[in-house]
DNA sequence: GGCGAGCTTGACGTTTACGTAAAGTAGACC
DNA sequence: GGTCTACTTTACGTAAACGTCAAGCTCGCC
């Protein structure tokens, strides 16, 4: 794995303007705020403008991750919680955050599912709209 | 395949309520009338009342797979009218289609990627999280 | 014939995820 | 010192996807 959210890990200095990110992300700088009043982001402030870290980007990118598999903004922001409070916490709250991963991984299977159902579904129009085609394509050569 | 959105297809002359419906699909009614209205669903009319067939079932079937995906209403009814307009046609309109469904398919190769990466993150968190319990739980063994 | 269950059509309300416009600030450059 | 660019807050607007009444029809049953 390239990156991580573990925040041990962000040991690169470099940072961003909103703008940077809106630009890298291909959103606006107004969703970018909007994160941040979710929850999703905690930017740094350097007097009154955000200096946004390798943290939050690989945030930005996990958030953008999930709404593209159509997760709300709060189920985004349990999962970057679960990232967050990972390590600690005591043994109730450790089996409990578990019991939570199983569950998300439960609908990620069911996603997959879905794909792959949808998949055979685009197959089947395809292969009916390859013979309508071939069909059309054969009537004409022969006229001809 | 047990089943298809295929209008040749549909010869059980099973019929449901919007009730009935709805149970089945853990839905409420309003929800069902309002895919109609988004163009979505196309019951039968007796009388005042609606009468869902098969197809209207398998509709409702694939839009909900749609929306566990994240695909908005509009793209859901995109993909099936691709399903009943599949095999006719003239030539540019059909390689359009099948531009169309390349791109479909695209995205859900996009969205796969997405998942896999989710279910890495989600391996992460949780290999922290059972670190995290051994530790605790080797301590209180080792206090006793 | 009254009554409940299930259906119908409006119409307005609500949540989510931003868009957009207004007005102000702060640094870079000429 | 003026202007440009990029940032800021505040606030109202909006599209999507329904929820939530309200009021009325209609069928079966006692």
């Amino acid at each position: 794995m390239s990156e991580t959210l573990s925040p041990t890990a962000s040991r690169e200095r470099r940072t961003y303007s909103i703008g940077e990110l809106a630009r890298r992300f291909e959103v606006t700088p107004r969703t970018i705020r909007f994160y941040e009043q979710e929850g999703l982001l905690e930017p740094e402030r350097r007097g009154q403008t955000r200096v946004y870290h390798e943290k939050d980007r690989v945030r930005l990118a996990l958030t953008l991750r999930g709404k593209r598999l159509g997760f709300s903004l709060a189920e985004i922001r349990e999962v970057i919680q679960l990232y967050d409070h990972a390590p600690d916490g005591d043994e109730r709250q450790l089996r409990r955050m578990l019991d939570i991963l199983a569950e998300k991984r439960r609908g990620l299977e069911r996603q997959l599912e879905d794909i792959h159902a949808l998949q055979n579904e685009l197959d089947d129009v395809e292969d009916r709209c390859r013979d309508s085609l071939d069909a059309l394509l054969a009537r004409h050569s022969r006229d001809t």
